[in-house]
Formats: structure tokens, C-alpha cells, sequence
DNA sequence: CTTGACTCCGTACCTAGGTACATGAATTAC
DNA sequence: GTAATTCATGTACCTAGGTACGGAGTCAAG
């Protein structure tokens, strides 16, 4: 017996329950298990899951993931419009962590430098 | 009278009430009010409920946020250790979101080419 | 000085994203 | 072959981040 649910939940670091929920939503998809048996999971879901978790960190939401999703599994031809939809929205993200770095640096420069009270308006760093 | 909640909520584009939710969380000030009267917003609040939005949107939570604003309202000197971790933070989501606009970009240029089914795979971009 | 719009405050409710059982069946360990 | 694990399924519950609502107070226009 390999690649239970427990396996991968663990192989991951995520709960159990975890993973029946994203197969719940539908984005990963049952894997197929001997009738009456347990489920068993192919490679292709433990990087699916992955994918999912550190897409969660940069900032997208389930359903937004579900449509980076379907870039990977539908072909080519049928997703195009929706890739450069989130070219441009992952570009925005690279735009505004930019800023917010400069400003932590600057941050920490002035830190390094000042004796006295003055601070960086880090606040500032993302205004329109 | 000027500044009330509801103008700044449509100045900004959320809701009242989630104005009044940043309040009871800590994350702006109750702007001084005339003993029994409305509250006043400066243009500082404006700004501080613009950075939490975007700031949202980057993926960092409501707490990692109270984080990023303390930078801006404590004296360097107490900050520092702080802030070069939420800079390590901010750097890894770049460099994540860089590996997946690489992706995309190669998935854009696939499907100009081909005729065919063929996609690039957009999971692998973020396995470790 | 009344009427209508706005605000205050407290509390209840809602959605997303999980997490935790309980029950019964399947598996593995001995 | 039986006990101890692990799994499947369904349902209930939880936290974060809001959103809505009811009743009372406030403002400002006519």
C-alpha cells in the first residue's frame, strides 16, 4: 500500500481534511481507488497541492487558483485570454511588492543611521 | 461638516462598516470626535486604510499588516529586527511570483505557436 | 422646530477556507 | 483471525474578514 491520503497530507505538511476539501471544490480530482479500497495518489496531485498552497501565500483565492488551474489542464488554444488576464494581475503584485521592499529598505537603512526618532512613511510607498 | 465615515468609505471604495471593523481591530485610530459628535477623518486615516487594502491584496493578513503599519508609526530603532523579516517575507513572494509570470509568459507564447494541445505545465513553476 | 439623512454603538449574521468528529468499512500488524 | 490503524463519508464547527441591522442620537435644510 503507498500514497494514501495521510501519506501526501503529511508529505505535504497540510491536514487530511485539507485535501478531501480541495477535492471537494473540485481542484484536485479523485484519484481513481480499486472499488471499495482507499484512495491513491498520483505524483501529479502532491504538486497540484502545492501549487495550491503557495499560490494561497501569493495573495490568490481558491477560485482565482482554480483558474491558474485550468491553464495547466485545458489546451492551449482555449486559455490564452485568461493567462494574460493573470500576467497582468501577477505583474500589479510584482509592481507593489517592489515599492513596499524599497521601502523597507530604506527603512532599515535609516534605521542603521539615526539616533533619533524619525521614521520612513512605509504607509506611503503604496499610494496611488 | 466634512470627512464623515461614509465620505471617506466611498472616497476609498469599501464599506462603511469595514471601516468601523479596522477601528474595534486596532489598525487605525478612532479620529477625535467633538464630544457627542461625528467622527472627523484626516487624510492619514485615508492613506493608512489604503495601504491595509492593497496591502490585502499582496496576500498579507489583517495581522501581518498591523505588523507592516507599527513600522511606520514606532521609532526606528525598535523596529529594525521586524522589519528585515517582513523584508525576507516580501522578497520570497517576488521571487514566487516571478516564476510563475515566466510561466504564463512562456504559456502565452506556446499558444500563439501551436496548433496543437500541447500546454506548459504552469504547476511546475512553484514546486520547490 | 420638524423632517430626513447621516452617525453611533452593539450585536448578529455571512462567506471563504479550513478543521473536527462520529460511524462504519477496509487494511495492516501480529 | 482478531486487534489496532487508517480510511471514506457526511455533517458540524471554527477563524478571519467583513457586512447588515436595530434603536437611539446628531446635524442641517426648510
Amino acid at each position: 500500500m503507498s500514497r494514501t491520503i495521510s501519506k501526501i497530507a503529511k508529505e505535504i505538511g497540510i491536514n487530511i481534511e485539507t485535501v478531501r476539501f480541495y477535492e471537494r471544490k473540485g481542484l484536485i480530482k479523485q484519484p481513481v481507488k480499486p472499488l471499495q479500497g482507499y484512495r491513491q495518489y498520483p505524483t501529479e496531485t502532491v504538486n497540484r497541492i502545492r501549487f495550491i498552497r503557495r499560490s494561497q501565500e501569493l495573495g490568490f483565492t481558491l477560485s482565482e487558483i482554480e483558474g491558474l488551474l485550468s491553464l495547466n489542464d485545458s489546451p492551449c488554444n482555449q486559455v490564452e485570454e485568461l493567462a494574460k488576464k493573470k500576467l497582468v494581475a501577477i505583474q500589479t503584485k510584482q509592481a507593489d511588492l517592489l515599492l513596499l521592499e524599497k521601502a523597507l529598505l530604506e527603512h532599515i537603512g535609516q534605521c542603521q543611521s539615526n539616533e533619533d526618532d524619525t521614521c520612513c512613511p512605509i504607509i506611503d510607498s503604496l499610494q496611488p
